[in-house]
Formats: C-alpha cells, structure tokens, sequence
DNA sequence: TATTTATGATAGTAATACTATTATTTAAAA
DNA sequence: TTTTAAATAATAGTATTACTATCATAAATA
C-alpha cells in the first residue's frame, strides 16, 4: 500500500495549488532546499528557476512573492507536525505521557516522511529553526493573521494547549505556555548550535538536552 | 547636573563611530524611527538618508549595510538594559526580589530615557520585540558572533543566569532559563498584541499578566 | 478538432544595495 | 593664520532584486 499524505492549504497562500503539477511541486521542494541552504534573505524567484530548471515568471504564477512562499512552507510544516502529534499521541490515555510525547516531537530534529514525496521535512525542521519567526515578525502580520496564515500555528497551540489543561485543569496560562515550548524548541536548538553560550546544552549538542530542560519547565510550571 | 549615558559599542559593527558627531547620532536615531514605524525589511538607507536630509553615501560612511546598523542598535539596547538592569538592583540583597525586579524590567514597556539624548528606548523596545531575533537569524551568525556582536546580549543572558543561579544553586539550566525569560518577555508581547490568541492575556493587553507568567513559570521551575 | 490552460522564452521597469568620483565645507595641525 | 587633512554633500553609475507584461508553444480537455 502506498499511501500519500496531501495537506490542504489556505488557497490565500497561493495564486496556483502548487500540490497540482510537477513544477508546482518542484518549486515546493527546491525552495525548501534553497531556503535550508542560503536562508531566507538571499533566496530569490530567480535562484529558485534556474535550480528548478524554469523561468522566474514561472514561479510567480504560483506565488505572489516569496514571503507568501516562506508562510505556505511553514504551515505546511506545522499543518504535518499536528498530524504527527495527533498520530502519535492517539490512544494515550496519560495526558503526562502525552505531553511529553509533544515535547519530543517538536524538539526532536525530524526525518524524512517517505509519506510526502517533495517534501524534505528534516530540512524544513531546519527552516523553521531558522526562519520560523520571520513568517509573523513582518509589518503585516495584522494584514496576514486576517487572511488567517497563521491558523496551523494557532490550531497546534491549542492541542498543546488542552494537554496542559488536561495535565492541570486549573493552570492558568496554557496557551503562553504552549507557545513558549513550541518557540523555546526551535530557539534553545538555534542557540545550541549557533550560540552556545545562551544555553547550558554546549557541551553535547544534543537535542535531548533541550527536551529534558523543556520538560522541567513545563512538569514544574503545570505541577498541581 | 546633567549626565550623558554613552555606551561604548563594538568597532566592528561600524565605519565611522555614529556617538561622535551629529550626522552619526541622526541616523542611529531616525533609524529607530524608521524601523519601528515600518519594519526593517522597509528600511532602506536612502529612506534614510532622505529622512535625515543627508545622501546615501553619506549613511555607507558610518555603516556597512542595514544589517549592522540593526544589530548595532539592538547591542546597544542590550548594553543599556544591562545597565538598567545592574543600576536598579543593585543593593538588593534578596536574590528572589532581584530577578522579579529584571523580569520587570525586560517585559515592561520602556519610558524613554532622558540621559540619551539620540536614543527613544520606547521606540527600541519596540524594534527588539519585533525585530530583535533577525539580528541573528541569519546565515552569517557564525562569522558574526566571531565578531563578537552578540557580547551584550550574552553578557545580559550571563547577568541573569547569575541571579537564578543566587536563587537556586542546584538549578541545572541557568543560561537556557534566562534566555527563555528574555525571548518570551519580547515574544509575548508580540503575540499578545499581534496574534492574542497564542497567549492567555488577550483581554487585557496589559503587559503585568506577562509578568505574572514569566514569574510563575521562573519561579516555579527554579523552587528547590 | 477546437479550445482552453499551463508553461517557456524574452523583455522591461522600478527599487534596492551598494561603489566611485569630485567638489565643498569644516576642523585640526603646522 | 595658513596649510592640510578629514568629513560631508552632490552626483553618477552598476548589479541584483522584485516584480509585470507579452507572445509563442506544448499539453490537456471538451
């Protein structure tokens, strides 16, 4: 059985389904390589249709600009990260276990789904590390949470957010702390390797440090 | 008496020293203007230069490029924090009322300081919730941070892993903690203001509810 | 087969991110 | 005070970016 997970994504994103056509396609799992590489600031239509082997017209008749590239990206990754949490979390019955179960998900540097075909999502966790707040850091993200780009981000923080809950009922900020952890996972993972200093992980470089010191934060902030 | 703050910043992050003459401490403070009102994707030296009634040419004397004149700015918004920091808890014995005092200090929202005459720290608060991570979400952080142009905002994570240090010898991630409490005090802000639903303060808009939850999730993490 | 639709190829524009040159003013050194 | 050096203003120019527009052709659909 060969199955293929499709996310469908806000059509606001886009002015053609890349999920449509092979160029479509093609555009998604090269800008995903381009963006890892270079980052986002020196990532351009033009760089991305030479490496696609089409014309910077081409791309623009999928996207408006490469912001609205980088937010559909992004929200792909969250939309696929939900799945994989309510996958994985599915039939726990612990809301402890469940939650620490997120933890690692969203710490844990990701491998490649063989489910999605174009895309490389060990290389989008990477994206997001990186480039993740610039999606929302803009002059227009009023403009943009409007057309609701930013509704994967929020529909994740509430299923982190209703763990929380379930874990203690009567905390009182489980939203700020669902997006504190979904942050601090990509942030404590830059720091680690960027900016060591900034962190107590220097030593090992491993992820599992960040999911211990998450998980400390978050058992002792929820503990009743 | 009338006392002039200035803060001695990396040479390396500039041409021509801006403290040292007029056109220099206009274009540090039109800067702040400019990237507060419209972002600094928006900001371009030639905006610049014409809000200032000066040349292009005249703002690549004294900077590079924008991306240094950015870090400039929020380095030296880190130094005068930490001299904010070190002025108003100094004589406070108890460790505990000394790291409310800075998580006071880091989410609230600054009132301009007089002492600096070209600086509106309001503004640049502002710019540091919005924009202070693109300082170093970039592709060049490594050659940057070799450069040392993330010393202050170091030296300040370093300041406040001290002072949870005070608080609980035994806490085993004093640097992780002080720089979760130092991203989420700008994050937070902004999702409150920008996307409410990712925090729990959208009633009120009010900077104390992110206090409060900076305090108890500090406090409850470092408890012995 | 006719016709819509997607793509390719090419051109062009305004803005951005710079570099370079020369003239002029201002300040410091002789 | 004069000379000299340094900072600034004015202008021009380049490569790249971020697009828009046009037209021909290939592929899919009616």
């Amino acid at each position: 059985m060969k199955l293929e997970v499709q996310i469908k994504m806000n059509p606001s994103l886009y002015l053609r389904d890349p999920e449509q056509s092979e160029l479509g396609k093609n555009i998604i799992n090269y800008s995903i390589q381009l963006i890892q590489k270079n980052g986002f600031e020196a990532f351009t239509f033009k760089k991305l249709a030479e490496a696609i082997g089409t014309t910077e017209a081409g791309v623009y008749r999928y996207f408006e600009n490469k912001h609205k590239l980088l937010v559909y990206i992004i929200s792909w990754y969250w939309d696929w990260l939900q799945f994989q949490i309510n996958y994985r979390t599915n039939n726990l019955k612990d809301p402890i276990v469940k939650l620490k179960k997120v933890i690692k998900i969203l710490a844990t540097n990701v491998e490649d789904d063989v489910m999605t075909t174009h895309v490389d999502e060990s290389l989008l966790h990477q994206i997001l590390i990186s480039e993740g707040s610039k999606a929302f850091l803009t002059n227009h993200v009023e403009k943009d949470n409007k057309q609701h780009f930013f509704k994967p981000y929020k529909d994740l923080c509430n299923t982190v957010g209703d763990i929380i809950l379930e874990c203690n009922p009567k905390y009182k900020y489980p939203h700020s702390l669902a997006s504190t952890i979904i942050e601090m996972a990509h942030i404590q993972n830059f720091f680690m390797n960027n900016l060591p200093s900034l962190t107590d992980f220097n030593k090992t470089k491993d992820e599992v440090e960040i999911i211990k010191f998450l998980e400390d934060l978050v058992f002792k902030s929820i503990e009743k």
